[in-house]
DNA sequence: CTTGTTTTTTTGACCACTCAAAACGCTGGC
DNA sequence: GCCAGCGTTTTGAGTGGTCAAAAAAACAAG
């Protein structure tokens, strides 16, 4: 049981991401959206998996797909962990935009050590969330999933608070921090107009913003909790 | 001009390392040497080091050594920099014991971006040496070698501090950790007894510390600056 | 069904890094 | 001045990860 490459990290990592997006987890991940993923050739994707199947990390049906076993969601779960807790120290102690974090944690995911990430979570008070409001995992690599209304689902007037971003692309963020679109954010949907494409929020300060539908699918609320 | 490998790095760093070790600095650096340091085979590090010369970064003859040139050596000191400060940001951020923070260390340096680095710079006041005393290139690669005596060379009865420890073996730094010998301890050689192979110090609240020779010509000392 | 398209797998090759072991070059002692 | 011994280089091979392109399987439509 040699500790796993930063390769096959990537892969578990990819998996366990692609698995939890589809709404039906347990279904198998097709080789293609998996080597899209990781910019890989599909070849290249099939020979990996096949050698992760080998050491008993992913169930693989040829010409089906690829999905988790136990033992690689827990792995998977771990490197998860990694990354999230990283985020969330680069941003709450050495001061980082949360635009930038992400392809800083995707390195250090890899090199960082047990001890240290348990000092990390530590530090930051065994948070739940990284900055981006995605869920962290413990380090037995279970984590509490739960399922929230997205921009486009979410009832019009009522007031909402913004609680996950569930896209890393630095200048979607900048975007977004532009606007004060941050997890914690309160935040009413005035509009919804599917003809034009957009979709119309108060923010901070009763700001108006509007975005794309496709951007508003992107952002995950939670029915605003009575302020106290 | 891609960036080096982590592979790639930890032979500039090793090679870097040895020149400063031999006091004629310039010398070639033998194989053999550089094999031992890096745990390879000794016809590896000739492989490698061909590579290395072929872009550049080393000064290579066959059957005599290696040597940095100019641009190796910025590179290593780049690399020795984030060691260093990452060592340094271990230790002050996150309190872990300088004992096990050279590993730690070992892998993040090859992981952390230049804006990280000067993050921590930055945040730790751009410090000039790390735990071990070890001096902290800039960010342009250039560093201020200084020349210390060490407890076999330095004058009996005299008050000295403790400026570097050149030997990151956790097993040895735990042990001066136990009596007090860390950087910026004040010091007086009481006796050497060279038969005896043993170095009697006394140390903080005049403890008395015996160690012997070969672990005495690892700490470096500079004289005791009148107190204030 | 059969055909054509898409997706997946296979094959052969390559790069970076490594080792084991044989071949080589240097140097010190006589 | 030669040779033994040591350090070094070469050679051949292996591993992990990758791609390009050919072959195969699955799928959609008529």
């Amino acid at each position: 049981m040699p500790l796993p490459s930063s390769t096959v990290e990537n892969y578990l990592k990819t998996i366990y991401k692609a698995q939890a997006a589809q709404r039906d987890r347990g279904r198998l991940v097709p080789m293609g959206h998996l080597a899209q993923a990781l910019n890989v050739v599909p070849g290249t994707a099939t020979t990996m998996v096949k050698a992760l199947a080998e050491s008993g990390l992913v169930h693989y049906e040829p010409y089906a797909g690829v999905r988790l076993t136990p033992a690689g969601e827990k792995l998977a779960a771990l490197v998860l962990r990694r990354h999230r807790l990283i985020e969330l120290f680069l941003v709450k102690v050495l001061g980082m935009s949360w635009a930038e974090v992400h392809d800083e944690a995707e390195r250090l995911e890899h090199a960082a050590s047990d001890k240290l990430i348990d000092r990390i979570d530590n530090m930051l008070g065994r948070p739940a969330t990284d900055p981006h409001g995605d869920p962290i995992p413990d380090s037995s690599g279970s984590m509490v999933v739960r399922d929230y209304q997205t921009l486009l689902t979410c009832p019009l007037g009522t007031p909402v608070v913004l609680t996950r971003v569930t896209d890393q692309d630095a200048a979607f963020l900048r975007f977004l921090e532009g606007n004060s679109l941050k997890p914690g954010q309160k935040l009413r949907i005035e509009a919804r107009d599917d003809a034009a494409d957009q979709v119309v929020v108060r923010g901070k300060r009763d700001a108006k913003i509007t975005i794309g539908m496709r951007a508003a699918a992107k952002l995950q609320v939670a029915p605003a909790e009575p302020a106290g």
